[in-house]
DNA sequence: TATCAATCCAAAACCGTTTTTATTGACGAC
DNA sequence: GTCGTCAATAAAAACGGTTTTGGATTGATA
């Protein structure tokens, strides 16, 4: 079924179907119905690749994503992958999905896939301070859109607010009553990392509680270094009543290791978390947590990158979004003062 | 950078370099080195779109995911695409992802994408028992292959034995001295849910223990819908010690549920689950289940497909896997008789 | 020495579109 | 009447590869 033979049953020339197609407008109105007929009847379908070869576009955007390590793929990707996919389906645009295992591998998977014309453009996620694959698209001059900012930032991004959230998590367990309130933070490199302590130092500022660096630790973003955090903490002479995760993971390795010791999350010490995996409701007790619905930033950032592939300047479509407190049960009015709760821990 | 740059760079015809790069083996091979030389040095790499012109394949896979239905994606899916765009990245092709909110949209979009002939084949997940998708491969003729079978078999399809999987859940709850053992079931519609309550009975059957049906609860695959199983179960005269579920979010309904109601999961009342979901390891007590490695299964059934693409008879690519069993702590022999657990309910 | 086969490569055809250029006929203006 | 002008469409030229065809050169064989 091509163009010919389209062309051929409505006895026209196959440029002429193709502009009725692809509405030039310059058609008599009684040939264009004689051809769409004629497709119609043939359920005509254009081919793909020869509209890209001619085009020399090809609707198709793309994501290079981190190949699990053996086994363990990455929740918020699947959710963020769905949100493109579904802006895309209403611009009938495609989405080509390609993994690679290193930040090098990455950097060669995103060229080849420039080099060969495959996409008009790609997604970035899980930016970090300083990033190759942004350099590359950067230095090429290719389109795309990250998701979340580096430490250059002339480009288009779609990012959550990282500190305003943390300043919000302050706030929050402040007007609960917490004073002495530990922060579970990430590895430097990390633009967002950098970005939410920054929110958790405002919050203590504002509140006019001293900033003790006792209370702040620098963990991997793992479960068993956010159990390990936790412990330590709570063992400082004056441990914190409250304690704002960088991640929901290291939320939920916390809460493990305090709950081992005999506190009650929640009553003795309050806990919140940070990405609203669907997870955190599932554990005991459902995790707080600040929610960045990773559906809609795929979405949106999808959106995004179609405006810069249509000629938008990338520096019009930097977006900041807020991210918005799930409440659940494990944070809640300190029972007991720090003093307390180091006696508690004592028996 | 066209192969017709190259082809002027090394003084040869366009033709040349294509069946050089090619491997046509028809070359001397000094001009073979002028050519890869010239291609070194442009960097060249041919442009994806006029390949598939000519070649009439386009060296693209298809999946069509099921929309999320609001926010919630679907956590083995990720895991699976991961495998497949693994398995794809050494053979040199892509993957192309999209999404349907329903069973006809999802008809209409591998309609599209098979006219547009932007894909080889397809990986169709989630198989029905009669499947609208797979009767229109059928139909078209089109290469694909099934992550689950469907009532009819004839093409190519990768299946965990579900049946297998349950006459193991049931003879491993025998060998740790359960008698009386309850069935969360799933919807009668879908083939899986089928196969295991076979796997099920087979189990009793095998045990000599007469086939209770009010032991046996079709539910829907939610936790909700587990709770509400589990305390009619447990309610019964005669309560069951031990609980074999369809799915992990069964299981975990039901162990919340009996937890509630002051019960200890593995001493009290075993809860198996089945999926290897990566949060039963987080919940309390972390969930015994049976997991089929959705990272494995994506990856293989992309090969599968390309086998079939290239030329293999489907009937040859139907392959049954075990699922294995993931022994964390929600199973252990029984503490209790059933009337004893239904006195201890009553206090 | 003429013939034949084998090797290497240039040239041309083709894939199915879109876009540009040419052609045709109708119409209005001078 | 002739000459543009315009609208509508046919015909041809891309797009960038792959594949087919065929020609020139070489070496072996009769």
């Amino acid at each position: 079924m091509t163009i010919e033979d389209v062309a051929r049953l409505a006895g026209v020339a196959k440029g002429t179907v193709s502009r009725v197609l692809n509405n030039y407008g310059d058609t008599s109105a009684e040939t264009r119905d004689r051809i769409l007929q004629a497709v119609e009847r043939l359920e005509y379908q254009p081919s793909a690749a020869a509209r890209k070869l001619k085009r020399g576009r090809v609707d198709t955007l793309g994501i290079v994503l981190p190949a699990g390590q053996g086994e363990h793929a990455d929740p918020f990707l699947s959710e963020f992958l769905d949100g493109i996919a579904q802006a895309l389906d209403l611009s009938d645009r495609d989405l080509l999905v390609t993994t690679a295992h290193s930040d090098e591998h990455a950097v060669t998977v995103h060229d080849r896939l420039i080099r060969s014309r495959k996409v008009d453009g790609f997604i970035v996620t899980r930016t970090q301070g300083d990033d190759p694959r942004i350099g590359l698209l950067l230095q090429r001059g290719f389109p795309f859109v990250a998701h979340g900012r580096t430490k250059e930032t002339d480009f288009a991004w779609y990012d959550v607010d990282n500190e305003r959230a943390f300043l919000d998590a302050v706030r929050h367990v402040v007007a609960l009553g917490h004073r002495r309130i530990g922060f579970l933070g990430g590895p430097v490199r990390m633009n967002f990392a950098i970005q939410r302590k920054a929110g958790y130092r405002r919050g203590l500022a504002e509140a006019g509680i001293a900033h003790d660096p006792a209370l702040e630790i620098a963990c991997e973003l793992n479960e068993m270094s956010g159990a390990e955090a936790a412990r330590t903490l709570v063992h400082l002479d004056e441990p914190p009543t409250a304690l704002v995760c960088v991640t929901d993971t290291l939320a939920i390795g916390a809460i493990e290791a305090l709950r081992a010791l005999g506190l009650a999350i929640g009553r003795d010490v309050t806990v919140i978390g940070y990405d609203g995996l669907p997870v955190g409701a599932y554990i005991d007790p459902p995790l707080t947590t600040f929610s960045q619905s990773a559906h809609a930033a795929g979405a949106r950032a999808a959106q995004m990158l179609i405006d810069v592939i249509e000629g938008v300047d990338p520096l019009e479509r930097q977006e900041l979004v807020r991210a918005d407190l799930v409440k659940r049960a494990s944070d809640g009015p300190p029972e007991k003062t720090p003093k307390e709760l180091k006696e508690s821990l004592a028996r």
